[in-house]
DNA sequence: AAATGCGCCAACCGCGTGCGC
DNA sequence: AGCGCACGCGGTTGGCGCATT
C-alpha cells in the first residue's frame, strides 16, 4: 500500500523515508536472515537501504516477520483485546504479546478504529470483577502513575496486578532462550505463542469466576 | 462523473529505559 | 555517577481508498 511520501526535510535528503518498496522489503529480509533481527542500525547499514535502524525494525516487526497474522481479527481476539485493555490500559505491546501473530501497531490501530467506541459503551455497564472495577474507576490511566499518587486499597490491588504482569513478561522473556540464538534478551512477541495465550485464558477464566 | 468526507493503517516521532564504558 | 548508544513503546500523522453526496 503506497503511503507516506518522502519528507522534504533536510534529514529526509540523507535518509529514505515513507513507504517501503518490495525491493527494500526483500533486501531487509535477506539481511535479517543473515544477521538476525537485532542491532538495527547495523542492519540498516548492512542492507544498503538508506533507512534508519528504527524504520527497519518497525518494518520487520509490523510487516515482514514470518509469523505475522494479517487482517480479520476474530471475535475471540476482539473480546480479548477489550478485556486486556480494560486490565492493562494502552499497553499495546503487552496486549499484543497475548495475541500470537498480532503486532502492537495493528492492535493499536484496531482499537482506535473499531473498539474505542465499543469500550466506552461497555464502561457504562457494570464491571465483571473487582479488579476491573478498580481499573475502570481510574479511567484507564497509567497504573503506575495511580500507584505513585495514591495509597488507597485500590492502588494496592493495582500494584499487585502490575507486578504480576511484569513477572509474567519476565518469565516469557527468559523462556526458550536456547532456540533463538540467545541474543534476544527482551520479550519477543514473535515467540510467546500459545504460552501467552494460555495465561490469558487462565486469567480470564479466573476473572469470570470471581 | 466529480467533489467531498471519513475510516483505515503504515510509518514517523519523541520519550523512556537498559546497558556498556 | 555520568554519558552516549541502541532499542522499545505509545502517540500521532498523513496518504489511500471507499462511501456518500
Amino acid at each position: 500500500m503506497a503511503k507516506r511520501l518522502s519528507s522534504s526535510s533536510s534529514a529526509a535528503a540523507a535518509l529514505n523515508k515513507g513507504s517501503w518498496t518490495a525491493d527494500e522489503d526483500r533486501k531487509l529480509a535477506q539481511c535479517i536472515e543473515m544477521h538476525g533481527p537485532t542491532r538495527w542500525k547495523f542492519l540498516a547499514l548492512k542492507s544498503g537501504l538508506n533507512r534508519c535502524g528504527k524504520s527497519c525494525r518497525l518494518r520487520w516487526l509490523n510487516y515482514l516477520r514470518p509469523d505475522i497474522k494479517r487482517g480479520n481479527i476474530s471475535d475471540a481476539e476482539e473480546d480479548l483485546i477489550l478485556r486486556l485493555h480494560r486490565l492493562l490500559g494502552n499497553r499495546w505491546s503487552l496486549i499484543a504479546g497475548r495475541l500470537p501473530g498480532r503486532t502492537d501497531n495493528e492492535i493499536k490501530n484496531y482499537w482506535n478504529a473499531h473498539l474505542r467506541k465499543k469500550a466506552k459503551l461497555m464502561e457504562k455497564l457494570p464491571a465483571p470483577s473487582s479488579t476491573a472495577t478498580i481499573l475502570q474507576d481510574n479511567n484507564n490511566e497509567d497504573r503506575e502513575k495511580t500507584v505513585g499518587s495514591s495509597c488507597s486499597t485500590g492502588a494496592v490491588e493495582i500494584i499487585k496486578e502490575t507486578q504480576e504482569s511484569k513477572d509474567r513478561d519476565e518469565y516469557w522473556s527468559s523462556d526458550d532462550d536456547d532456540d533463538g540464538g540467545g541474543d534476544v534478551e527482551r520479550f519477543d512477541s514473535s515467540r510467546k505463542g500459545t504460552k501467552g495465550l494460555n495465561w490469558v485464558k487462565t486469567f480470564l477464566e479466573l476473572e469470570e469466576e470471581s
